[in-house]
DNA sequence: CACTAAACGAGACGGTACGTCCCGTCTTGAA
DNA sequence: TTCAAGACGGGACGTACCGTCTCGTTTAGTG
């Protein structure tokens, strides 16, 4: 629709495909019928081949889901409530996304990873992003905002997935958890 | 060692391959010639074929790194200081461990996960332990030791693997990341 | 019954598996199975493997198939009569031979052969049979018993197993076919 | 030469290897890399796996040998020629035909069947040959061409490749082969 | 009547081949 | 030219047997 309509008909085909037969065990050939093309166009497409095919549509997804985290809470004020409300969307959002479902309950070593690269493009820019929040807010005194944001990140991914004892759906627990264990030590 | 010599000698060679050809791309008939046994005896062994073998291998590995560190830090009497230094062995170990050196730098997305499963056997375990810890310390008013060990857990995972910002080679940095960010809210 | 009971109940066994599975596709493991034997028990029997056993089997299966019609005619006097009654009979057991019936249907690449190796035992003791049948009739001027036992002997094994055009189970038909293209050139 | 170059390479491999291999033992990875084709290849043009590629492979060769030798006769005019020279030539060719040779003399029981099922291909082409021959032919009274025919068939078959007791260079005896027990009952 | 020696069942092992699936490359033919 | 359709060489998978070997256990035969 947008620009390489070839190459976002693959990356659909992509997700699902993966629905249906797993990240391993994705086939190709199933992609290329999928998405109503030949498979030699995918390797036009992504020359990598098969893993830049998946790179890309994991990529992708990401952004879609990151981005779309950021407009959801880009309405509130406060850091606070910032983390409050994204925590809680991100795992409603996650809970009903069949594909990133699919990946925690039957092949979580494909996907967590991703998101927990050090480096990965997404902790850089989720760091970037909680930094000017920073910015933004007086800190606790001795406080580094560069340590704060790589915390708040890590605290982010590390309840986003895999929610362990709390109960994420209700804002009271969730206001508790951030404020307790993400900001007790950041904010004054 | 112990019982089935096979069923070892093709772990190992797991571990072997797995150094030299990732975890993808991971040959059975690799592993079997490096284990000196034919291919069906992998499945003999392990019924499950490569998923299962490959499942067995990283447990096997798992299961030595840990009981390794918890053997490491069993002559500290205080949590803060086992923490410290199992913070600090932990990534001494896996720096100079050449297998999960080589699944973490290429196929992050192979290992990490199998850590990160909340209900884990890893993570059962691992939280068990801390929970005894914790029962030996006075915690701080209106501090749920499930919550709190949970807490730590997830807090220890997300540090070794990917260190973020922090020297955990420099111990008073690392005691100064237990301290502010692992037992702030916990101890009193 | 007789001598080594083990290895006759393996016998017995290859027939039973044979028209089950096929000549090919014949697994020692089912055969050690139906004989209630240990599969390593058919090497100590036949210690030529596989191959020396189906040989043994078969052989032992035509010399109970040949010596049986040689009984059955063994009661008649006349060359002609023998050769009358003798294919009728052959060809009635074989069509109710459930064996060897589903060798020929299915299989005959694997049992035919045998029959006509030109000199095979089965070949061999024929040709000694009507040699000797031949020496108490009168022949044909100029007709050596030598290659009239040898033309007899194909013939026969010719018509055995595939019929062509003649009903060998009308007696008519069968006694013109002696007639006519067994013994036309043969008996005076 | 004709059309699917592949599918006559891989025939050609097969025959190969059957010369080296045997008929059992083949296998289809050596007949690939004779070929030099990939494995899969082998069942891309031959979906029925092994069985149907050995078929094809004899099928094709029968063909050549037969043609070939209906070629070698085709200048002769009367039916005796034509079996004399046919006997003369088959016998020559199969025992200068390594493919054969090593087939009769190791395995016949590969080879053989496919010549003598009644109701073959190969059969039925003869009988049909052999049917027109005779239709040219004034017959003795009371002889059915097609009871002709089949015998004619059956008994060239049966002197080629085992040739009992004729010796089937020599002209002359072929000649009163053909005279007295091919053609004795049905020509006047 | 114990005691040894052979034959046996059971089954693990190294190996070979099978038939299948998929990858990445390349060719062909139609739009 | 771009693309779908699809054939090809290659490689790995999981399965099925083979022939060899080693275990205990039964079964005779012998002292």
């Amino acid at each position: 629709m947008t620009g390489s309509t070839v190459r976002d008909r693959i990356l659909d085909a992509v997700l699902v495909c993966v629905e249906r037969e797993g990240l391993n065990g994705l086939a190709l050939e199933h992609v290329a019928a999928t998405a109503a093309v030949g498979r030699a166009t995918i390797y036009r497409q992504f020359a990598g081949g098969r893993d830049e095919l998946i790179r890309e549509a994991v990529r992708r997804e990401l952004a879609t889901f990151w981005s779309g985290l950021a407009a959801a809470v880009s309405h509130l004020d406060g850091l606070e409530d910032r983390l409050v409300l994204g925590l809680m969307i991100a795992n409603e959002r996650i809970s009903h996304h069949r594909l990133l479902q699919k990946l925690l309950s039957s092949e979580p070593e494909e996907l967590l990873p991703t998101l927990f690269e050090s480096e990965s493009e997404v902790n850089v820019l989720l760091r970037r992003y909680l930094l000017e929040m920073l910015a933004r807010q007086p800190l606790r005194a001795g406080v580094d905002p560069d340590h704060a944001a790589d915390y708040l990140a890590r605290m982010l991914l590390l309840h986003i997935g895999s929610h362990g004892r709390w109960d994420l759906t209700d804002e009271a627990q969730v206001r508790r958890l951030v404020r307790t264990q993400f900001l007790a030590g950041i904010l004054p």
